[in-house]
RNA sequence: GCGGCCUUCGUCUAUCGGUUAGGACACUAGCCUUUCACGCUGGAGAGACGGGUUCGAUUCCCGUAGGCCGUACCA
């Protein structure tokens, strides 16, 4: 039996989680939210608290340093506590962008930013948060106790909306991982009452096809994952990842490349001949373009920083370090126009607005290469969230062998979304003991910090369970609904639904709560309804053979007269005769209701045997034991 | 090679320095029973290894091993 889950009391249990000590690179672990501890007002305490990551204390900037925003300017606001914890603090970062730079060609402004513990300004500011946020003096921090999780999800959706994506590739279907990655911004989004946004990364044209858009689509939809407005192209937003690009190279923070891809295929053959990392080595960095070679089309590379480190704070992995001399300056518009990826992303989820970016951790050492951009730019960077890649069975890289399989496969295999989703959410994320959730409760649990920093496995016995749990809970007619909905999704799928009467259909719902007991998957509660299907004579399976030796038929015919005497053709007259005969005879009930299960089902397994007999209807059901005997 | 991440029953996970290391799936013994299921009651089953720190480590640190990711004018 499982443990439902719990929904948050008034009073959530508080969970705290301190940093793992310092040491070496690592910095800390930055899993749970500093904030936990009350930060004070004095800027003495203040300042002895936790000294990196992305909370700065507000007396940490210059005043003069923090603009206010102006008319014109679009406030950010982005909490860095957890929200649902009432009686905390809160820390929220404030950014301060040029407003309408979504889709915009202009130039953007660079970016502000300054963190406030949460001052008691913040109920004003929701009154009317724009008008008075010139008047705010950010020095003057004062504390603010929220009262309640609702209160703080309230205030937090008026002033940030979160705004999260999930932004496939279109080179193939939605594998589960990208399903998984989905769910989680879905979800993610959802409890906080902001919005998923959904953008597909066709940059690749190649690779890139329509029919995987559509099968991308056709699986968010089918899962039940819904995004704000139209799906996003990458690709139609060229023009403005190429005008970003040169507006960095005109601000210094970019430059033209002039090397061919031979130069670069020697330099990586060189590096790695001395044993050295492949990387560029910046022979255009400071060189004048007057030195151009003729005729080359230049490509456009960052100026990466040469020293130091490049610090990534995740909310699952914790602070991640990268050593800038192992990031090189890497490209951002390659030499035909077209932006990389990692330029892509970058300008793309600032346009969007994205606040939370939650993807699969293969793009962690990207986040810290984006990091560069986004500093070059001004840019805010959003908050990130890297999760566990998801492994096959035998923890190797999922690959079409096992789960890698598109999320239609699953839907063809008869798994219900529901279903699903519960499992998907559970691979890599926890809240204590809970297994079986509600897609309700799901919404209501969901958090970056149940995430675990492991991969993990695909195990389709355990999907099979909890689709086998949903099926049995689903509602009958639902799940003929289902079965139907998916006849058009497998093989022979058309030629049964031609079979399918509205006699059978009747039969069918009749016959589900014994069926839907027994049946994992719907592909196996259609299995179980073959006897439906089944026309006179049936064909025996081997067991039911067997059972119809003899013994049995003359069971059965000793029992088919009574049979035929029922005034009421139910299941409780049947049993009754049955129970009655056995009784008389001194037989086991099995002895018979064996028999008569193989004579009405051709098998040796069904759901109850008088159950089923009063779904066939008498005649149909007579008819089969006689051709029995 | 370099950089990053990971490692608790077979699998998914809980654990937040003191627990008989908990739950779920699977497995298994039994009960229920007209078959198969469902359900119920039991059982077996885990901290990769080696060093620290500590009165005490699964938990914190270091190292080793193994796995994964990245290192593209792919995304």
């Amino acid at each position: 039996m499982y443990r439902s889950a719990k929904l948050p009391e008034p009073e959530p249990t508080q969970r705290r989680r301190w940093p793992r000590q310092e040491g070496g690179r690592r910095v800390t672990r930055n899993r749970q939210q500093p904030q936990l501890q009350a930060p004070r007002a004095t800027t003495k305490s203040r300042a002895r608290g936790r000294d990196r990551g992305q909370i700065r204390r507000a007396n940490q900037s210059p005043p003069d340093a923090i603009a206010l925003p102006t008319a014109g300017e679009r406030l950010e606001a982005a909490p860095t506590s957890r929200p649902d914890h009432p009686g905390n603090h809160l820390i929220v970062t404030f950014a301060v962008h040029a407003q309408g730079v979504r889709g915009s060609k202009a130039s953007p402004s660079k970016g502000r930013e300054f963190p406030l513990t949460i001052p008691s300004f913040f109920c004003e500011l929701l009154g009317d948060h724009v008008r008075r946020l010139p008047q705010i003096d950010v020095n003057a921090v004062a504390e603010h106790r929220v009262a309640s999780s609702s209160e703080c999800t309230e205030l937090l959706s008026m002033t940030t909306p979160v705004v999260t994506r999930f932004a496939p590739s279109p080179t193939g279907f939605l594998h589960i991982g990208g399903a998984r990655t989905a769910l989680f911004n879905w979800l993610y989004a959802k409890r906080h009452g902001g919005t998923m946004l959904l953008r597909i990364e066709d940059t690749d044209r190649e690779r890139s096809t329509q029919a995987a858009v559509d099968a991308i689509i056709d699986g968010l939809k089918w899962l039940g994952l819904s995004w704000e407005g139209e799906p996003i192209s990458q690709f139609q937003r060229a023009d403005r990842h190429a005008d970003v690009a040169r507006d960095l190279v005109a601000a210094g923070k970019a430059y033209y490349c002039y090397c061919t891809p031979e130069e670069l295929n020697d330099m990586r053959e060189h590096a790695k001949a001395n044993g050295l990392p492949p990387r560029y080595d910046g022979r255009w960095r400071d060189r004048d373009p007057k030195e151009a070679p003729e005729g080359v089309k230049p490509a456009i590379r960052i100026k990466a920083p040469l020293e130091g480190e490049t610090v990534i704070e995740d909310a699952v992995q914790g602070t991640v370090a990268f050593p800038n001399k192992d990031l090189d300056d890497f490209i951002i518009l390659r030499s035909d126009g077209t932006p990389t990826y990692m330029h892509a992303v970058v300008v793309d989820d600032h346009d969007m607005g994205v606040t939370q970016i939650i993807r699969g951790d293969d793009h962690l050492t990207n986040t810290a290469r984006q990091r560069i951009i986004y500093d070059a730019l001004g840019w805010a960077m959003p908050k990130v969230a890297h999760i566990p890649l998801i492994h096959g069975p035998d923890g190797a890289k999922l690959s079409k062998r096992h789960g890698a399989l598109g999320v239609e496969a699953y839907r063809a295999m008869g798994y219900l979304p529901v279903a699903l989703r519960n499992y998907l959410v559970r691979l890599g994320w926890a809240h204590g003991d809970a297994e079986i959730l509600s897609t309700d409760e799901m919404t209501a649990l969901f958090d970056l910090e149940g995430i675990g920093r492991s991969p993990s496995r695909f195990d389709f016995v355990k999907l099979e369970n909890l689709n086998g749990h949903y099926i049995r809970q689903s509602d009958d007619a639902e799940l003929v609904a289902q079965v139907i909905a998916l006849l058009e999704h497998i093989p022979q799928g058309a030629e049964i639904k031609a079979k399918l009467t509205d006699k059978i259909k009747g039969q069918f719902l009749a016959a589900m709560p014994g069926l839907k007991e027994r049946a994992k998957t719907l592909l196996e509660l259609l299995d179980g309804a073959g006897f439906l299907f089944s026309v006179r004579p049936l064909a025996y399976d081997e067991k039911a053979a067997s059972l119809l030796d003899e013994a049995g038929k003359a069971a059965l015919a000793a029992i088919l007269p009574r049979l035929e005497a029922l005034p009421d053709w139910t299941a409780a007259a049947t049993e009754d005769v049955v129970r009655t005969y056995a009784t008389e005879t001194g037989l086991k009930l099995g002895k018979i209701a064996q028999p008569l299960r193989a004579a009405a089902t051709g098998r040796s397994m069904s759901p109850p045997i008088f159950d089923v007999l009063a779904v066939l209807g008498r005649d149909e059901a007579l008819g089969r034991i006689r051709d029995a005997i």
